[in-house]
DNA sequence: GTAATAGTACTCGGATAGTAAGTGTCCGAGTTAACCGGG
DNA sequence: CCCGGTTAACTCGGACACTTACTATCCGAGTACTATTAC
């Protein structure tokens, strides 16, 4: 498995919608059902994010996300850590300590700073964690922009619309 | 879990005793006994290390491993990839070309070129496979060396050499 | 016309399977070199 | 003394459990808004 796993993948392809959406966003339900992904999935997603800063939630029947800030400021590393929780490259056991050597009882010089290969663990990560720093949502945003046809954008803006229209009522009878 | 497993750290560990080994290096059991490492589970990681071509094996009961080329042509991201076969970071899975607004039928605006958030996590893993690359087996050695007193590594050295030693007879009698 | 009530769809959290990958063990096949006995 | 068979420990590969994390589903509780109903 890869270390970025799905929920970082839905997760940005939802706020990628979310930046052409208004100030009253789509539900999870219909990102995830415009999207073909599971629902009950990614609404646990959405709830990483919105601890994070990245958007607020309005709940009730009317309810659904939008960000909390510009898409520029929004970085893919902010994303990454509010779904995967800063989670490590590289986790050191700590296997020169047990060498057999020392039974049980390693010397100080052995256990004392940071293992050298962690060390460059560290350093590989800081320079993954920066790139990611470097791309916004804005930034992806604008790339998909200019390759998907306006028209389609308006399509999808209006789907979202439809849907929220179509939320409520249906008690007695239907709009005919 | 970590992207980078425990046979990666295994691995490295591993090849660091080999860097002080002679021409006739330990074996993968007497790697695994030193460091308290399961030697089944070793024994699974060196081949692959053979096949990148980092270590050469001799086989029979005065077998064990050595390193095919100097410490400083070895670097932490032949390493990574011999042992983890060159696992991408992240796995795209084309959510954009789900979209339900396009049933079944994507088209090629939408599934022409490389998604954007792909290529925002190609670039952090390459990020971080440069600095793997810029670390080396000797690079890692020499700060081991420096905080190891020498008298350790000379009885680390004299334990290989007894284990050799007692290798074969054991049929009859012991010498004494 | 206004206030109270019922209903709907939402968010949120916990509990629970299924699946995939990593970790670790076991066993057998083939290899090498030292030891042992016969020529 | 020399040569072939035996033996021990190695590498190598496959098959097999165990554990963990990720993915996905289901259900119940609380919330906000709408429509209906009562006054």
């Amino acid at each position: 498995m890869a270390h970025l796993t799905v929920s970082v993948e839905y997760g940005i392809h939802c706020l990628l919608w979310l930046v052409d959406a208004g100030e009253h966003g789509p539900s999870s339900r219909d990102l995830a059902e415009l999207q073909g992904i599971s629902p009950t999935f990614l609404a646990k997603i959405f709830p990483k994010l919105e601890k994070a800063g990245l958007v607020q939630s309005s709940g009730g029947v009317q309810g659904g996300y939008r960000l909390s800030r510009h898409p520029d400021e929004i970085t893919l590393l902010q994303i990454v850590d509010a779904i995967e929780g800063d989670k490590p490259l590289f986790d050191c056991r700590q296997v020169r300590s047990r060498c057999s050597m020392y039974a049980d009882d390693p010397p100080k010089w052995a256990t004392d700073g940071i293992c050298a290969i962690h060390a460059a663990m560290i350093r590989a990560e800081d320079a993954m964690r920066t790139s990611l720093s470097e791309s916004t949502l804005g930034s992806v945003a604008a790339i998909y922009h200019a390759k998907a046809p306006a028209q389609f954008l308006d399509e999808v803006g209006g789907w979202f619309e439809e849907r929220l229209r179509n939320r409520r009522v249906r008690t007695s009878s239907t709009p005919g």
